[in-house]
DNA sequence: TTGCCACTGTTATACTATAACGTCAAGGTC
DNA sequence: GACCTTGACGTTATAGTATAACAGTGGCAA
């Protein structure tokens, strides 16, 4: 399994449009590398997830495919988003009713979501800890876990530096070149 | 924090009526104790989703509210169920948008939720071991968990019995005195 | 008694998700 | 090339989940 480790960036400034074009590459690969297809609206649809580290609701995901000239109706954007999250290239966030691109496509991994409450970004944290210990505490009743979903609401290290408030630049805004939240 | 330990009875044959009763007693106390009100809408409420050790969506804990001569509409049953997650006395389990009363009011816990996928039983699982990984795994990023969402999908120690399909005494089914899930 | 507050109930609406059907293009088979 | 199958896309329609906003009521304290 993989820990996200130091190498996810959700948290700090970085080169965005290239940590979301390296991972752009990994999915064509993969997708291809599983006799699978992206379609343009699925290349679309990922792209879109990969904008930013925020969660998208369907219907916003939808909004933006309108806007590219694909169909209006929700089972388009849905389509879309349950072929990448199959090929585990999206994940949905339970929390938030919303969906984000995996930042690790191809590293397989029991993603355990960190969603900031003030600034609304996501990362992947590493997880296998935490699977294994879920995973011990149900079979101690008898449970066999096949899936698990884990998500922290919490605090970024941005929004948790008391100087930074919902009303300075690392609020939810989406304009501004501030920190990555 | 509580374990759930060899005391979680959701997988377990059981004598469900005292099962419900003693949570229900605790649940009465511990409002008192807070200075809250459990009030008619409430306490059927929380009387309703401990008739089984399943998660029951809004709308169906609403119908069974109006059969209990109480209003019916939406909020009469998400503002019920809003107080008694507040209370500490049911949980939200997000992949089914559904709710179930919590077994151990009272006990500060980090409930970890276990699913069955065939019986849709619902128990909460020791936590603490999960959240206190999760916890790590998310400082190494910076980040500062309030809240946590564990959830696991699988099979419970009746449902994985080989012999046991979902045709079986323990299939979803709500009638019949077999299996507890 | 008056004013406040919490609670319940209502109407109306927003948000999220899926079932079911028609069309079309790609690729294989004969 | 004609045919067939398959998968993807788009549509209509509907199901399922959740909340905003306001009105009425009753208890309780000043």
């Amino acid at each position: 399994m993989h820990d996200a480790g130091p190498n996810d960036l959700a948290f700090a400034p970085h080169d965005h449009s290239r940590c979301s074009g390296d991972v752009m590459a990994l999915a064509e690969a993969q997708v291809a590398a599983k006799g699978q297809r992206m379609t343009p609206v699925r290349r679309r649809t990922l792209e879109i997830l990969l904008e930013s580290h925020h969660a998208l609701g369907a219907y916003d995901v939808l909004d933006r495919l309108v806007a590219s000239g694909f169909g209006k109706q929700p089972p388009v954007a849905y389509r879309a988003l349950e072929f990448l999250e199959e090929q585990g290239l999206a994940h949905r966030i339970r929390r938030l009713n919303a969906y984000a691109a995996c930042m690790h496509p191809g590293q397989a991994h029991a993603p355990a979501f960190l969603i900031c409450r003030i600034c609304h970004s996501i990362a992947e944290a590493p997880g296998l800890a935490v699977t294994e210990a879920l995973r011990a505490s149900a079979a101690s009743m008898g449970f066999t876990v096949e899936r698990a979903t884990v998500e922290a609401l919490g605090l970024c290290p941005a929004c948790a530096r008391p100087a930074c408030t919902p009303s300075d630049a690392c609020a939810p805004s989406e304009g501004g070149g501030g920190p990555p939240c």
